[in-house]
DNA sequence: CGCCTTTGACCAGCGC
DNA sequence: GCGCTGGTCAAAGGCG
């Protein structure tokens, strides 16, 4: 494995990790920062565009490290009366604040004792109490207390001491991801300014990078950062950012698509992009401020994410609820719009408006507006990360760019990497739209898939009808194409037909010329798109990395979901 | 009884 | 200013 990002998944550990792999490190020995899925509490703090493995030891839940619970599992054993057995329980959660934070192999600096294990402390902890424990049962009483207290306030003057080295660890690795970010943006504004310079070449490259496109041999792999040797950004990813914006910039080369609907300026007829509620403000906001930029839930509110989905069902189940709060018939379209509003929490500004295309009925298109501002079941994490990864985006997409212009191209790509078909932003619409169109899925759901040794179950909630539980599928369909382009690896027996060494960009032929690896990507992608930690994380990773997103993304908590039983590693993010 | 849907009224923005 | 349109509100009624 080279050098850069990535992301691995660790089924076996229910851990997925985030993080920065040092030349040549396999995954399992990388600075990595681990997300603990079976921890209630993934952390994704603000300053911070990926997990951090902050989380807090929860003593219901088992684990073979966790020697919190090996600790209060001696002390059942041993325990004399159970009054004690809580006190001790009291006095140990209290000495260790419940956080624990675990570095594997970290390549910033030397290991260190606390690094590897923060707990250790609590072994000695463990013996002390055991030792005092036989002692108070031989009678000796006053000295043993005294000894007893002491030990305590040395625990605790050690627990005290642990906690603020891992603060500073803390720190150090946001630091760490501050420096990087600062380094990416610098070299993507030199890419611009060289790509700038060379604008002409660019027209003529954008025609055959269309060309390419259109072909779907060229993935793009949005979240591939990785980087030469001295860790500098990858040129790919810079151009392409930077192609992006030249592209974007000229509006005529997006219409090299032969008459295709490709991520083009949206001309939509239909109603459905019009204004929404204050919305009629934007095309003002558009020409004269962007003072709502400083209000994150006013920019949250204005971006939208249309679904196109077939269903017959009257409204697709997203795990959400919703109330109605109005129909209305809108022009150019003979079928009523209707609105909803998410009643999960008392004052959630999430909308959604559910219409039929007009030009095929059974479409439905379904418009998402806001970001929950309650934690979500897993079912409703799917879709609500992915609009939210969506929005932020599209939001932090626009205000990147130089000339104040959202970039539709990155955009759509960025959360469709690999089916331009499939997205379409419009710039027209008084909001700033994505359009997600899931309609074209010829192939078969791949969440029905099911491979001989293993079993995906999926946790979406299912609709009414079976149309009506068909967008998890779309979304996971959406998501294997994604997989099928951005080099989605699997290790050991999830992919024992392809070579670790082989190149994603093969991977890519592979996955086109062998029905049987197709088939255990779409598996593969089944998983991990049941899983709503993932989307936790991409949602997380894409934020941070296109730069300057909107990290107060309210979807990030949510309850575990360990279905995967194989161990998995993700290298989407490996390029060339 | 509480929650939900229905539906007409109301409001605001925009274009003519 | 007026009409059109999109979006929201809220009263009324239905349903479990």
């Amino acid at each position: 494995m080279d050098k850069g990002w990535g992301l691995t998944l660790d089924s076996s550990s229910c851990n997925y990790s985030l993080g920065f792999f040092p030349s040549k490190q396999p995954a399992n020995t990388a600075n990595t920062l681990s997300v603990s899925k079976l921890n209630q509490e993934t952390m994704f703090p603000p300053g911070l565009g990926f997990p951090v493995n902050l989380t807090r030891r929860d003593d219901r839940l088992p684990s073979d490290d966790d020697r919190v619970v090996d600790f209060f599992a001696d002390r059942n054993k041993s325990s004399s009366t159970p009054s004690d057995h809580d006190d001790h329980r009291r006095h140990v959660k209290t000495a260790t604040a419940g956080i624990s934070v675990k570095k594997e192999n970290s390549h910033l600096e030397p290991p260190h004792k606390s690094d590897l294990d923060v707990n250790t402390g609590l072994q000695l902890l463990t013996a002390n109490t055991k030792s005092e424990q036989s002692t108070v049962d031989d009678g000796v009483s006053s000295d043993a207390e005294d000894k007893r207290a002491k030990n305590a306030e040395d625990e605790l003057q050690r627990m005290n001491a642990e906690n603020q080295r891992l603060k500073e660890m803390l720190s150090h690795v946001s630091s760490n991801y501050t420096a990087l970010q600062i380094h990416l943006t610098t070299l993507m504004q030199q890419q611009q300014s060289h790509r700038a310079e060379n604008k002409e070449h660019e027209v003529v490259d954008g025609k055959s990078e269309e060309k390419s496109q259109n072909d779907g041999v060229v993935p793009r792999q949005f979240l591939d950062l990785r980087s030469s040797g001295t860790g500098e950004i990858d040129d790919q990813v810079s151009n392409s950012l930077s192609d992006e914006r030249t592209l974007s910039s000229t509006p005529d080369q997006n219409n090299h698509n032969n008459g295709k609907k490709e991520i083009t300026r949206e001309e939509s007829p239909d109603s459905e992009t019009r204004a929404w509620g204050p919305s009629n403000k934007v095309q003002k906001l558009n020409t004269s401020t962007n003072t709502d930029q400083s209000s994150p839930e006013a920019t949250m509110r204005k971006a939208r994410v249309s679904v196109r989905a077939r269903s017959e069902a009257p409204m697709i189940s997203d795990g959400c609820q919703w109330r109605k709060y109005g129909q209305k018939m809108a022009k150019g379209n003979p079928c009523p719009r209707a609105y909803y509003r998410c009643t999960m929490a008392v004052g959630c500004p999430v909308r959604k408006q559910v219409q039929r295309c007009a030009e095929d009925r059974t479409i439905l298109i379904t418009t998402y507006e806001g970001a929950h501002n309650h934690p979500l079941p897993p079912a409703a994490m799917a879709m609500a990360n992915t609009t939210a990864a969506a929005a932020t985006m599209l939001l932090s997409g626009s205000m990147s760019s130089a000339d104040g212009i959202m970039n539709p191209n990155l955009l759509a790509r960025a959360i469709l990497p690999c089916s331009t078909s499939l997205a379409t932003l419009s710039a027209s619409a008084p909001f700033p739209t994505v359009t997600l169109d899931l309609t074209h899925n010829p192939n078969a759901n791949p969440l029905q898939f099911q491979r001989p040794q293993t079993s995906f179950q999926v946790p979406f909630g299912s609709g009414p009808t079976p149309a009506a539980g068909q967008l998890p599928q779309v979304f996971a369909q959406a998501l294997y194409n994604q997989s099928k382009f951005s080099g989605l690896q699997l290790s050991q027996d999830m992919a024992s037909s392809q070579s670790p060494n082989q190149a994603p960009r093969s991977s890519l032929q592979a996955n086109q010329n062998q029905p049987s690896l197709t088939d255990t990507v779409s598996a593969a992608t089944a998983a991990i798109t049941a899983d709503p930690n993932f989307t936790a994380v991409l949602a997380a990773a894409i934020s941070s990395i296109i730069g300057g997103a909107h990290p107060n993304n309210n979807n990030n908590n949510s309850s575990s979901n360990p279905n995967i039983t194989n161990s998995t590693t993700i290298s989407s993010f490996s390029g060339n």
